[in-house]
DNA sequence: CCATCATAGATAGTTCCACTATCGGATAGC
DNA sequence: GCTATCCGATAGTGGAACTATCTATGATGG
């Protein structure tokens, strides 16, 4: 197919596959004349995958970048590509150091003692979630770390499952973007999971266990006033 | 305090202040002659949540301001002020309408009643699991969506933890707060564990059962290959 | 075979966002 | 008085993600 064709398919204007082809984020055509070159299914779920990942994940083109060149270059093992992906899906806070942030982090690593869990306390989620914890102090809302334990015992369970649903693929590059897939867009699915737990929550809290069915508050559950 | 020490104390440069202050999201100072104003622990603790916000919840400034201002406008009755908060939060994805998001809103609302959830499947939180999953179907994904019950299951304790937290505030400014707080910044706490958890299940799962601690692996775990 | 349209490739421009720099005049505190 | 700091205002910066325009070339259809 052409350009237009592809744009057609995929909903992204021509000047913006022109865009993400300069960029490196989308193969170039296959060239059938100096100013002709055609594009397949390949192209067509490619674009997809890159508004996905920034529509929907908000990763930066830059990072998006470097996730799928990795991806798709057969000379990197996948233990490099899966690093890649690690760390431009991390937002990667680091902050200022300081005994805040050592706080932190030997928080983390008790904590992930505390749960048996293998997994280096000190790579980039680890660091990653010591940020949080020092940005929640900051911001006053310390309180809100009480809760690391509880949210650790719900993320086992979802990371067996992403595991499970990675597990399934075989080829190297759909396994790759199996766990970029689940990592990124798998964060929006739960938020969104989340917030409507919320509604539950606070329907169940707020307005009496024994009422009827859902939205029968009068305002005080959290999140339930949309407009 | 003048604006020199709120800057050294807070870590965010004066002409930000400044900067933060002609947008809306920080009171001006308390005016003490023409061109002297003086700050207080107020402003400090609302620089740091604004920051909090903005590094760590990756939220903007534009949505910052319109849920602070909410926040702190006493003419809003709470539910209002979580409205506001519920659909800034949200990135809205909304997407083109077509038969693909109506089935995906289809399923978010089965999904709701098979959980008994007394949620409104079209609100906002609802919108936004549905774009998700027409972003996953779309990019290839669609398989990742048979993982939405899990997900579901463990996105039920963590509401009820956010709620707990919540429900132990009584001041009206310190309840809407926690809420956004835990919206925002207990999402990137959750994201971070997940990724933890992913290492710890990736080692189980591909370095086996037996092996000693964390970080034995050579590579094939998930995430573990850091820089 | 010729008019019309789409295309490749290149360069430059746009919009939004989150700051950052500079300035004129006033004040603080020694 | 002198210097550092401050207020308020205006203008400028740099990055991100496009978008517009242009030229030369080739495809398409009557």
């Amino acid at each position: 197919m052409r350009i237009g064709e592809l744009s057609r398919r995929s909903g992204v204007p021509v000047p913006t596959i022109k865009f993400y082809v300069r960029e490196g984020l989308l193969p170039a055509g296959q060239l059938t004349s100096p100013n002709q070159a055609s594009y397949d299914s390949g192209h067509e779920r490619r674009l997809r995958l890159i508004r996905a990942l920034l529509d929907i994940g908000g990763l930066s083109l830059a990072a998006i970048g470097d996730v799928l060149r990795a991806v798709e270059d057969p000379e990197q093992p996948v233990h490099k590509v899966l690093g890649v992906a690690a760390k431009r899906l991390t937002p990667l806070q680091g902050g200022e150091p300081g005994p805040e942030l050592d706080d932190a982090r030997e928080e983390v690593a008790e904590l992930v003692e505390r749960r048996g869990w293998r997994a280096e306390a000190h790579g980039p989620a680890g660091e990653c979630l010591a940020g949080v914890i020092v940005a929640l102090r900051r911001a006053g809302h310390g309180g809100f770390v009480e809760l690391l334990d509880d949210y650790a015992a719900a993320a086992e369970p979802v990371a067996r499952a992403d595991l499970d649903y990675v597990g399934r693929r075989v080829a190297r590059e759909d396994l790759v973007e199996g766990v970029v897939v689940g990592t990124v867009l798998g964060e929006a699915m739960f938020s969104a999971l989340r917030r409507l737990a919320h509604v539950d929550a606070s329907s169940r809290a707020y307005d009496g266990e024994g009422e009827g069915g859902p939205g029968g508050g009068d305002g005080a559950a959290v999140h339930a006033a949309g407009g």
